[in-house]
Order: structure tokens, then C-alpha cells, then sequence
DNA sequence: TTGAAAGCGCTAACAG
DNA sequence: CTGTTAGCGCTTTCAA
């Protein structure tokens, strides 16, 4: 590989020229030309070790997931994560940035130390992080101590002081209780994720408060595993007692579970009861009739949050809290006594 | 931050010393325990842009995935990239080494240069990177020519020269076809994806080859464009002449459309028509009847692939060619002739 | 077993 | 506008 010196002594100049020449400094147009020639002609690609280690950046962002071994099952909706990291890839390819990607085990006694090491190895500026779990987390102390450009993504209300983008799950659970109520469903059911679950949490609180301002009533309680056949074993449970006019589901993949469940009954959804998912996952648009349910826009959520890195890494800003609030998804499986099975099918685009 | 200076400062020694003892190079036990008390006291954490300098090496692979244009519908489909990732990542973390992830297009004029600053950069140690269409790429020449280490995902027969991996989209055609006249189906149809599509045409390949061989015919033949709806409406197509026996999809969103057409004119599924999708996606598990279908393998995929690359890096092999052969993943959809709608839902786990 | 010193490729301060 | 020089943090000969 061709370096810089090689460049200087082709183009007959110093090391110095040729840095400035190639990084638009100033230097005789002349000059410039030979430059650019001689660099050209080598085939001169910058080393960016080089780079890094004068200037002390490596114009790289990190983005970790935390993931758990509890619920394994969770994983799968981690496929979501995939339009977190383009949205991400959005930002750092505009901002000239690279991607640097990992996913870590939230319960890895370890974890603390890797955090100290992406602080002082020098290999990545600043980081998104995505834990999914309500526990408090001792790398944030270290990151905000080293004053290490960082941003979370959890509910603003686990503490303001922390940098965080909220994905408003409080917001999204209201919209569902909304929209149900709205639809003209008062007697309604909800199954929600595991409880140790932050979104799960939010979703469920944010769900609760605006059915209760609304007049509607939560007249079933279940909690499934975010999979479709915890979905379906509580709906059964649910149906044991009556059918609600509608059901929230936690998530799309519980949503087809109890979607499934009531079709082996003969009950219509959504002229017997409605359901709404969670997500806009893919499960959401496979399902008939097509789940109504919320995105949580993660495309979005990533480039905000890369946005907020790299901001906070070029000292623009100093601290962030931001929300991004989620869309609902409209399709028909939430439009309580109305029959449309077998509809025309809405675009699989996001 | 600490630097290996300092720590030497503090221990009373070399920094070449420190960077023996910290690396278990030959010390006197006395003098390392001196130093690691050092380190430890100033929160040492080596800088590993300074190492990348000396040692030539970034201990970073690079995963890039090669996007396009035309179909933006089958981006969707690409969350399915979050298990290569993680099969990737899995490898990194057992090596050592850290995973840069990227999106490019694969019709960007800019492609060549970007792969020749990976080459030349440094920051990168070798890279697997993901091609979706069938075209020839300039790159490859360029890695090659550089002896980059480099792992291809695509078909063996594209050129046996490139290092690759395989992932066996011909022989998961061949299992479809199995598979369905082993279920007793004769007469066939074939929803597949758009032709420039790489994996399109090697499981329509297999399928094709394989149906000859068993004594089947395709009786049917439309072209969609990986999504639910060109699905539902390839269906109607070739419900005009008169259902088939079954019929083979080129991905699962378009066995999802395939369905949901079905039902809508009251055909049973698989009583009056077998379906097969591919890809083993979230929707496979969603619709009703589950969808049998073609697990890719992604995360072994991925694994094998970072596996190769770092085989590479450090001059285990020299060269890379191997096939992972897809599995089928057998849920209700196939079982032609047999009414088994509103069965028990399978496991969501992949 | 330890230390001194060179050098990886680049940028930036400074002098000219 | 251009060249000289120092130095980023580390590993690695080479000597002692």
C-alpha cells in the first residue's frame, strides 16, 4: 500500500503538502494538481489508522444491543432491529461516519468492563444503546463519567439525566386504548408481555390510564411470552369467561396467537371482537384479517438516535432527551363490528 | 486516559516492560504483578488504535450488505439479515474480533472506490459481503487483486474463482419439489420472485430439475415481486385456468398473498391445494394454515461466512467454497389433501 | 529479565 | 504557500 511519504516523493513535495493538498488545505492550485496526480497514480488510499491516532477520532459510532437470556423467544422480534440499524447506517453514511455493531448479554458481569473498554480504546467516538430491560445499569455511571458521548434508547421517565430517545411505548399503549374506544369497544382485554419487559411496561401503563379517561374498562389481564402460542393460550384463557369487544395484544406475534385462537372458535375478528397488535412486525400483514397495530418506528428511532451520537461527539449538543412517537397502523382487525374478513390485502412496504 | 507511558510512570519500569507484562510476554512475576497493579489503579485500558498502528491489524470484520433499488419491497424481506448478523457477531466475540456493518447499493457508480478504501484504510481486516442480484461485480477483482480477505454470499456456480459460500437456494428448490409430490401432488404451479433476483433463480432452478425427475409438471407459472399482494394477485392468475395441486412460492409474503386469495374464494389449503413458501420468515408462522417453507440458515450462514473470513486473515486457508444447504421446515401447508386448518400453532422459535 | 529506541502513517504547529 | 519537525500510543527488535 502506497502512503503518504510515497506520495511526497513521487509528487517531488513534503509529506505535509500532500496532506493538505488532498485534505483541501491551502496550497497552489499547481501544486494541488501534482498532488493529486502522483496520488492517483499509486493508487493512494489514506491509512485511517494513520488518521485516527493523530487526530483522536476514528469516526466511528457504535451501536449495541442488549439482549437477555431469559426470554429467548424475544430475540425473533429482534429482526425489528434490523430498520433500527439502517436508520443508523442513514446518519453515519451522511455524516461520513462508520458502523460499528454489537450485541451484548444484559446479564454479562462482564458488561461494565466492555463499556470501559469502548471508552478507552479509542475505536469508536460515541454509541446508541438498546437495552431491553427495566434494570438499572451500571455503565451508564461510567459512560457519563468519562463524559463519553452515548445515548439510550429507554422511557424518559427512568430518570432524566441519562442521554435517551424515548420510543414512547406510554404513547403508543394510549393510542391502542384510543383508537378501541373510538371503534366503540368499552369492555376490553389485554395481553401484555412479560412483566420485567420495559416496553411491555409502558405499553401497558400508557394503555391503562387513557382506557380508564376514556370510559372503557379492562375486564381481562394476561401475560404472555411475546410468542404466538402464549397469544393463543391467552385468548383461551380470556374466552373462558366471555369474549371481550376487543383485545390488546402486547405484541403482532401474541396478536396472531389470540387471532388464531378465535378462528378455531368460529369467532369473527373483528365483527366479534377486535384486536390490536404491537410492532408492525412482519406477522402483522400475514394474518386475516391484517392486524391494525403500532410502529414503532425504528428506521426513525435509529437515525435519531445517530443523529444525537454524532451531535454529542462534535460537542453540538451536551445532553439528549428526545421523544419519537410511534404511528398506528391502521388495517382492519381493530374495526369492532364490522366484518371485512378477506379484504383486499394493504402493501407489505413499511 | 491512561497511557502505557503512565502506567510505566507509576510502576517504576519500561514501557516495554508494561506492554510485555500486560501481553504475558516474559517477565519476572514480581515486576508484572507490579505492573497489572499499575493498570489497574489508573483504569488502564490500551488504546487500540496505537496497537492497529504497530501491528498492521484492526481486528475488525466488516459485513456488508448490497441493496437495491428496483425492488424496494425487498428490503422488507432483508430483516432476515438480523440473523446473519447475529451468527456473524457470534464468531467475532468468540475470535477477538469486532463487526463494522454497512448498506450499499449494489447500482452505486461509487462501489469500486469504496471497496478499494476498505482495502487500503486499515480499519478492516477482511469482509463478508452480501450480493442479492445476479449480476458481475467489479469488486471482486479488485479484492482479489489486493488479497483481500473477502467471503462472497452466492451461488458456486457464478464463477468457482471467488471465495464463497453457497447458500444451497438450487437444492432448497429441489427439496420443495421433493417434498411436494412426496405429499402426492403432480400437477404444480410456481409463484416466484422477480428474475434479476439471484436467489429467485436458483430455487426455481432446483425446483424445475427436481420436478422433472419425480414425475411432476409444472402446470403453472407467474412472477411476483416478493410481496403479499403480487402473491394474492399471481394466484388469482392461475386460479383462472383452474387450481393446481400445489403450488411453490418464491418467498413467504407471497405464499401469504397465495392464501389469502385462496381463502377468499373458499379453496381450502392444503385440503384442495398444497402451498410452500421460502425463507422461513416471521409470516410463515402467522398465516392459517402455518406455512410450510425453506429455512435459509441464516444465522449459520452468517457464522460460517465470519468464520471463513478471519480463516483467511490469519492464513488458515487461502481460499473459500462451501455450500450451506437450506432445511425444510415442514408446518401444515404442504400436507396435500389433508384438511388440518386450526391446528395447534407450531413454536415461533427458529 | 529489562530498557532504549525505532517506527507504524498521519496531522498540525511552526518557521520560513 | 511549503517544508521541518514533533508526536499521537503502541509493539518490537536489539542491547544490556
Amino acid at each position: 500500500m502506497a502512503t503518504l511519504k510515497d506520495v511526497a516523493a513521487l509528487a517531488g513535495v513534503s509529506t505535509a503538502t500532500v496532506s493538505l493538498a488532498l485534505n483541501g488545505g491551502p496550497v497552489n492550485a499547481k501544486t494541488r494538481q501534482l498532488v493529486l496526480k502522483a496520488a492517483k497514480q499509486l493508487h493512494y488510499v489514506p491509512n485511517r489508522i494513520g488518521q485516527m491516532l493523530t487526530t483522536g477520532r476514528s469516526n466511528m459510532i457504535g451501536l449495541i444491543i442488549l439482549t437477555g437470556s431469559e426470554f429467548p423467544d424475544i430475540v425473533r422480534k429482534t429482526s425489528l432491529f434490523y430498520y433500527l440499524m439502517e436508520g443508523v447506517l442513514a446518519v453515519a453514511d451522511k455524516e461520513g461516519f462508520g458502523v460499528s455493531f454489537a450485541v451484548k448479554s444484559h446479564d454479562d458481569p462482564l458488561l461494565p468492563q466492555y463499556f470501559a473498554e469502548i471508552i478507552g480504546s479509542g475505536t469508536i467516538d460515541g454509541i446508541a444503546v438498546i437495552p431491553q430491560f427495566a434494570r438499572e445499569y451500571r455503565f451508564t455511571n461510567l459512560l457519563q463519567e468519562a463524559n463519553y458521548p452515548y445515548v439510550l434508547l429507554r422511557p424518559s421517565r427512568f430518570g432524566i439525566d441519562a442521554n435517551h430517545v424515548d420510543m414512547g411505548n406510554f404513547e403508543g399503549g394510549k393510542m391502542v386504548a384510543e383508537l378501541l374506544v373510538d371503534s366503540g369497544a368499552r369492555r376490553i382485554g389485554i395481553i401484555n408481555g412479560p412483566s420485567s419487559h420495559v416496553d411491555a411496561i409502558e405499553r401497558e401503563r400508557g394503555f391503562g390510564e387513557a382506557l380508564l379517561d376514556r370510559g372503557g374498562m379492562i375486564v381481562a389481564r394476561q401475560y404472555g411470552e411475546f410468542t404466538i402460542e402464549s397469544g393463543h393460550a391467552a385468548m383461551r384463557k380470556i374466552a373462558e369467561r366471555g369474549l371481550p369487544e376487543a383485545v390488546f395484544c402486547g405484541n403482532d406475534y401474541m396478536a396472531a396467537g389470540a387471532l388464531r385462537f378465535l378462528r378455531s372458535i368460529g369467532a369473527n375478528c373483528p365483527k366479534d371482537i377486535a384486536i390490536v397488535g404491537y410492532d408492525n412486525n412482519d406477522v402483522a400483514i400475514a394474518t386475516d384479517p391484517q392486524l391494525t397495530t403500532v410502529d414503532n418506528r425504528f428506521f426513525d428511532l435509529g437515525y435519531i438516535m445517530a443523529d444525537e451520537v454524532i451531535g454529542l461527539i462534535r460537542g453540538n449538543t451536551s445532553h439528549v432527551a428526545r421523544v419519537v412517537l410511534p404511528e398506528m397502523k391502521l388495517r382492519e382487525s381493530h374495526l369492532f363490528g364490522r366484518s371485512s374478513a378477506n379484504a383486499q390485502p394493504t402493501s407489505a412496504s413499511a
